[in-house]
DNA sequence: ACCACAGTATGGTCAGACCATACCGAACCA
DNA sequence: TGGTTCGGTATGGTCTGACCATACTGTGGT
């Protein structure tokens, strides 16, 4: 029994390792969104460890959002820092919907709370209205219930933008993605968007006019509107 | 000039495509948490790929916090149907802070939503708080800024937990890991933690009451309290 | 000055090998 | 009968080396 201390539980494994080491050459090279990372064949053989191990890690921070690959030479060659926080959020949502340890009425529910905290902060910063308006019209030339909802979207993660928080607004794209069938549905059940409009237009006047609390309401009402089934308890 | 059509922009990898069909699978198969993925090596001769491209994509769902990965033999070994979001979201956040495409700010804003929004629907749910007072004892026994801290999280958690909504819960679990350096040394700045235990037991008193109104306004107060110096606007 | 073409660095994929782990089961004892 | 030991085996983890597809780079010819 020379083994007189236990070894770690959990064993790390290599692409764990090149991981840290790639995690900690961003913050101490301060890398920022658009420098390169060094080839696969040069960090394998810089770390003493595999391509596999090196791709594997890649794999994982593509998957998070962080870097985005291409192939080829030249300078936009390689894998490159991005910030694509949204893309991954929906993946992840997709899947743990798809696996069920998700229900869409969650997804709503997290919606409209954003929603509601988006559109307030956006009227309290005076924000910019003029990319709603460019929603709002697009609405009004939509031939499907399909492309109305493209500009509807489009239309609330404008709200997000405009409460210049980029979390929220990478979350409330990811929602919306997600539930996207569910709204096509809902405006095919609705029928007349009129209604919809009409909340749409006291939103965006709300935030122009810089009223939060009035921003807060017309947000609560207009799901309200959009959703009846959800608003029974 | 033979070429017809268009090439896709962008050409699938083969472990996209890999992922798309264990993707499948899943919602055919009706799969859920708990389930067992074929092996690798099966996996790659069912689709006829290498097993390069189905461990990329086992990274990929890894990364998202579906599926766990163990060798060995036996039932529990391979690569199992899992229900992780919030690591997945931690190490996005982690990510993305590192990288500075997001600021500390946004997510402390975040929290303050989501805490606040938890805090009245637990209240409405007229939620157990039995975790709640377990993690205020905890706290009163801490001995450490970060232990205290520690408990901190906990009984923030809980009050998501609470909430009944497990996609919130998940993010305020990532919020908290991301923040916990943040919230030690806001701890010791502040030194005397008597304010917070206060507020405490306030926000635990008005859930068990089910005085959502009231439990709103003590967590806006208790958040104004633990981190005053974002409260100068 | 322009253009065509070979060179080259990059990621993407594959095949095959070997290792570490952990269960399974048969053989072997008590 | 009951337990123990030990080899077999299925699993993920890693490595090597090769080849392909892509897209820039530079060179040489016109």
């Amino acid at each position: 029994m020379d083994d007189s201390g236990w070894r770690p539980v959990k064993r790390t494994r290599t692409f764990e390792d090149v991981l840290a080491q790639i995690e900690r050459r961003i913050a101490e090279d301060g890398l920022t969104v658009g420098d390169r990372l060094p080839a696969e064949r040069h960090l394998a053989e810089q770390l003493g460890v595999s391509r596999s191990s090196v791709r594997e890690a890649m794999r994982v921070l593509e998957t998070l959002g962080v870097v985005s690959s291409q192939a080829g030479r030249g300078p936009d060659a390689g894998a490159v820092l991005t910030s694509r926080p949204d893309t991954a959020l929906t993946d992840l949502l997709r899947l743990h919907l798809g696996l069920a340890s998700l229900e869409m009425r969650e997804v709503i529910d997290t919606r409209h709370m954003i929603e509601q905290w988006a559109a307030a902060h956006a009227a309290a910063a005076r924000a910019d209205t003029s990319a709603l308006a460019a929603a709002l019209s697009g609405m009004d030339r939509a031939k499907s219930a399909e492309e109305f909802v493209e500009h509807d979207t489009a239309f609330h993660c404008a709200i997000a933008d405009a409460s210049g928080n980029r979390l929220i607004a990478a979350i409330m794209r990811s929602l919306r993605d997600s539930m996207r069938r569910y709204s096509v549905e809902a405006v095919q059940r609705l029928g007349d968007t009129s209604i919809l409009r009409a909340d749409h237009v006291r939103i965006l006047d709300a935030i122009d006019r810089g009223d939060a609390d009035e921003a807060t309401l017309a947000v609560s009402e207009h799901l309200a509107h959009a959703y009846p089934s959800l608003f029974d308890h």
